[in-house]
RNA sequence: GGCCCGAUGGUCAAGCGGUUAAGACACCGCCCUUUCACGGCGGUAACACGGGUUCGAUUCCCGUUCGGGUCACCA
């Protein structure tokens, strides 16, 4: 009862792109704190004044709704401790920066970018030389006078390390003489994201980090802000970073060039948004009993921070699809229908169909949403086909067979009373059975003429089925005719 | 290049001093079957290397190699 109330943060910058790696990290910040029945934060980081993107917000939001992550406080939503954007936060920072200048542990820097940059190119190891980290006070006054444009850097020490522990990758220890005097406040009077994040997570009583193992390097730096301003560290939880693997099967850091990387590319390839978040919730950590099917609400209960893999992960999309594909098939049929819709009407426009015939040969065979009009095409519209379809060794079936059999089946599927699933199904399987012919050679010629491809969802009776007794006789009719020719 | 981190099949991974080294995806067979698929059954395939420590190392320590990350007025 006295354990403090877990709360985590997940800190986009708007882009206007969400990057599977970004998605996995929030979905990670959501289930530490869910988990232990903590609260989890949005909060804006729009700090880059440069780089903002129009609506990009927007994006953040659909996809943390769309993904399910339900955050307890945020810009849309409020909270106690707004605001939740870093613009909208920009005057609380420097009077922080201040108090450590007041302090000894930060300086104004009147260093140009031209000179920084050249001290970047002629410097062995690059990095800034501390250069005003001991001016004089007179001096210092004279630059403000002639208002010369300054940032705030921290002083770090010169000497020593600094050790931190992290959740998963445990006790890091870093030379404090690869430390920078980072710069705390820009020119623009904006806080760098380095500075702002503390100030932001210590404010907003932020009790765990959950970020990507890219900032286990810069954490010291993190530390020494806390140290500086007398505040406790949080616990810091790095993950480990999800790669891709290129056509020349080299891997790296996860990126555009390895195809379909945000997550709104991976949704218009057809992938569902919970079995996105189910694949990558196990990439980089694995539940004690192994299991891999698991909705949100089952991660919240299953996850714990030591099932937490220390090793980069490469990102595979036959797993993503096979995920896909149980998802898929776990739908009811009318979910399955309402999900296949988009891409129904690709192919039928607004012509009504037999829905519920269709997800019953569709739904276990499908693994992307966005292979449905190439499955269906022929529902709509017979292709065109050559006569050599007919031919199939396994089945039986050769040109000289195929229009007898086919005549045959015509004439009896003509005469059924009734033109429904069981009917054609016994039809075709009692004339086989009369004809002492395989199945196979009586469905084989069938399904051709009714699909005009060999590669078909469902067999011969589904087609036949769905298509209905007009068009399916037609289409037999016309079959029979290419045969002849 | 300096610093930090990592290393079990092609991929995700379990393992935490003694195991026939799990499981999943992918791949390959076979069965089922009205095609493809689904499903069922089975199979190929791994502890990077070299030193220690130990009765015993995939597990612990050191080095090598390889991979990754990081060194911004970007987040």
């Amino acid at each position: 009862m006295s354990e403090k109330t877990v709360r985590t943060r997940y800190a986009p910058s708007p882009t206007g792109f969400m990057h599977v790696g970004n998605l996995r990290t929030a979905l990670y910040e959501y289930l530490v704190a869910k988990s232990q029945g903590g609260r989890f934060i949005l909060r804006i980081e729009d700090t880059d004044r440069e780089r903002l993107v129009e609506g990009a917000v927007d994006v953040i939001y659909d996809t943390m709704a769309l993904a399910g992550l339900k955050h307890d406080e945020g810009p849309d939503i409020g909270g106690d401790f707004g605001p939740y954007v870093q613009s909208e936060r920009k005057d609380m920072y420097l009077p922080y920066a201040e108090q450590l200048i007041r302090e000894g542990k930060a300086y104004r820097c009147f260093c140009s970018k031209e000179r920084l940059e050249k001290l970047q190119n002629e410097t062995v190891g690059g990095g800034y030389d501390r250069h005003c980290r001991d001016l004089s006070e007179e001096e210092i006054q004279k630059n403000l006078d002639a208002g010369v444009p300054y940032v705030i850097r921290q002083k770090m020490p010169i000497e020593g390390s600094t050790t931190f522990s992290d959740a998963v990758f445990g006790d890091i220890t870093v030379d404090n003489a690869e430390l920078q005097d980072q710069i705390l406040i820009k020119t623009d009077g904006y806080p760098t994201y380095n500075f702002a994040n503390v100030i932001d997570d210590h404010t907003m009583g932020i009790t765990h980090v959950v970020r990507g193992s890219e900032y286990l390097s810069s954490t010291p730096k993190y530390n020494l802000l806390y140290e500086a301003f007398g505040w406790e560290i949080p616990t810091y939880i790095h993950l480990p970073l999800i790669m891709g693997k290129d056509a020349d099967g080299n891997i790296s850091k996860l990126s555009k060039r390895h195809g379909a990387t945000g997550f709104y590319d991976l949704i218009d390839e057809g992938y569902l948004p919970q079995a996105i978040i189910n694949y990558i919730a196990l990439l980089g950590w694995c539940p004690k009993d192994n299991r891999e099917i698991f909705t949100l609400a089952e991660l919240e209960k299953a996850f714990d921070i030591g099932g937490i893999s220390k090793s980069p992960a490469v990102f595979d999309y036959d797993k993503l699809t096979w995920f896909n594909g149980e998802y898929i098939k776990a739908m009811s049929p009318e979910e399955f229908t309402a999900a296949a819709m988009p891409y129904y009407q690709k192919v039928f426009g607004d012509r009504e169909m037999p829905w519920d015939k269709l997800a019953e040969i569709l739904q276990k065979r499908v693994t992307q949403l966005t292979q449905l009009p190439e499955m269906l095409d022929f529902f709509a519209a017979l292709p065109e086909y050559e006569k050599e379809l007919f031919v199939n060794k396994k089945s039986k079936t050769n040109l000289e067979n195929a229009p007898v059999v086919l005549r045959e089946a015509y004439e009896r599927l003509k005469a059924l009373p009734v033109w429904d699933n069981p009917s054609i199904h016994d039809c075709l399987i009692d004339m086989a059975k009369e004809k002492e012919l395989k199945n196979g050679t009586v469905m084989w010629p069938v399904r051709i003429a009714a699909a005009g491809k060999t590669v078909t969802p469902g067999g011969a009776v589904e087609i036949l089925d769905i298509l209905g007794r007009e068009e399916a006789l037609r289409r037999l009719e016309a079959g029979l005719e290419k045969l002849d020719s």
